[in-house]
DNA sequence: GATTGACCGTTCTAAAATAGAACTGTATCA
DNA sequence: TGATACAGTTCTATTTTAGAACGGTCAATC
């Protein structure tokens, strides 16, 4: 399978996983969330190399994750900075780094803590529904085809995306 | 950088991505949260190959992701189920099923929608703070190291991890 | 008893992706 | 004049992946 395809797949984990699915993607949306904007940056703090760097750059720019805006003139140099849909990515990346943190620490424990402004406190983060607000379970989690499915479903038609209490992270 | 380097970073997202940071050891974990557990069908499901599926699922057995178990003497057959560390493994999934959902959708709309039994209702997954319960964002959030820190910085030694309110998703 | 098919992989080769190092080009600084 | 910063590109060797075929065990079927 070619890594186009996947954008074109009837599912939304794989085209996300098209996008941000390589361990390089992910680890400069690290670095990104850190505020690293500029190219020698990344590369210093990930080891990765320079011809890959480029290319993960552009594809982010290209879907729409990162923005490239010039901050000088002559040469002109750019940095990357991460738009709306790139912010909105906070809750994959914490939730990838909360499970680090329960599952893969040594002794010494965590490599990070993290702390809410709005709390005060040292916090992890915690994944709820939306319309009740519980803490979710794989579970409790029931799965419908929706309008998008490969095969439409009529039967299920009546189903409907849950209200507008849809949260961005940014 | 080799995989196994990543395992040995001082940072939970990096450890996490050795684990699950390509698009296969993704897409497989999918099916097993849609109750997919034998060779044959991860392999027809996802059109992987054979070679990559056998080796992808050795390695989520290796990190206790998933678990190889008989289901039938001679000839020896298995299934693979997910254990506890892979069904804490669902905020991750949900998080990037939702940002497919909100950012890569066609006009047809979601391939999927997601009902949480316990209230009933369609839902999207949310992501709250441990300590007080309001929706996280990126920039409400202060990064400290933390105790397996590469340097440790004794002026943050006291911070300390959250309270327990941390939830396992399975 | 031979054949077919299910199941779970392994082996093989060609193609693609990655690593690692060197190179390019502009501009600033000493 | 020479050294340094920055943002890439080019090159070759190595590693990974794709795609298809092959192997082995057992159950069910002809």
């Amino acid at each position: 399978m070619k890594w186009d395809a996947l954008e074109d797949e009837p599912c939304s984990l794989a085209r996300t996983v098209a996008v941000i699915g390589d361990r390089w993607s992910l680890l400069i949306l690290r670095e990104c969330f850190l505020r690293i904007r500029r190219f020698d940056v990344f590369q210093a703090s990930l080891g990765i190399t320079r011809h890959l760097l480029a290319d993960r750059l552009k594809k982010l720019v290209r879907f729409g994750v990162l923005r490239r805006i010039p901050y000088q003139e002559s040469p002109k140099r750019y940095e990357y900075i991460l738009t709306q849909k790139g912010l909105d990515l906070y809750p994959i990346i914490m939730s990838i780094v909360h499970w680090g943190n329960i599952h893969m620490v040594d002794s010494r424990g965590r490599p990070m803590l993290h702390e809410h402004k709005n709390c005060g406190r040292m916090f992890d983060p915690v994944m709820v529904c939306s319309e009740c607000g519980e803490p979710l379970t794989a579970k409790a989690v029931h799965v419908h085809p929706g309008p998008g499915a490969r095969r439409s479903s009529p039967v299920h038609a009546k189903a409907q995306t849950p209200s507008r209490r849809t949260v961005r992270s940014g």
